[in-house]
DNA sequence: CTGATGGTGAACCACGTGGTTAACTGTTGC
DNA sequence: GCAACAGTTAACCACGTGGTTCACCATCAG
């Protein structure tokens, strides 16, 4: 079911706190988000990122800390690099076909 | 303005239509789309992928042939890498910095 | 203890998205 | 020429999503 991610990837505000991420952990408080949006909409993003498998948070003290999941992504990767070896290998495949007329 | 592709690729009857697509070019309506689904429906879903850089199409006579846009998968893949290789070398730095101790 | 900090839950709202039906256009086959 | 076919447009609708505010809880610093 890999369109979750993809769904959860679709949102600007949730790919930027992805990319952020990718560069270490962070507390939900200092994610990278538009300069005036409020907290509980910062955590919804976060729950739907959680949801897709992509982040995995655990609060210590009064401070959730949010780091991203490395396999979810694998699986991106994976479905992509999958279709497009698809779609190449026939474009490949149509190439040779024309020079053997 | 990556978000666009994974956002087209959230929904699943777009995910089935590029999987399809990644065989080879088809038309619109012989797309894999849930079966009783309108044609009206399905024509919008091309939309937002042609939109996104996903899907290209040509209109020959009446019928319109949908095909893939391996570029932008491309696009995809690599975001996906770089994000994923920013966050292995983190992990990495770490375990070399434990083994230091 | 107390106040400030960081996060949560609930109720609410505007708007985009995914879907429909109906009517119409352009092509193709006989 | 006519009927069937493939797509297209327009108008419409239900519902999910992204956002808000307000009230609240728990924790840390002094």
């Amino acid at each position: 079911m890999v369109h979750h991610q993809f769904a959860a990837l679709g949102d600007p505000t949730r790919l930027a706190i992805v990319e952020r991420l990718a560069r270490g952990p962070a507390p939900v408080g200092s994610l990278p988000v538009p300069t005036a949006m409020s907290l509980p909409a910062v955590l919804k993003h976060v729950r739907v990122l959680e949801e897709a498998g992509l982040v995995s948070t655990v609060k210590r003290g009064r401070v959730r800390e949010c780091r991203l999941r490395d396999d979810a992504l694998v699986a991106v990767a994976e479905w992509t690099a999958h279709q497009q070896a698809l779609w190449s290998a026939r474009l490949d495949a149509l190439g040779t076909l024309l020079e053997e007329t």
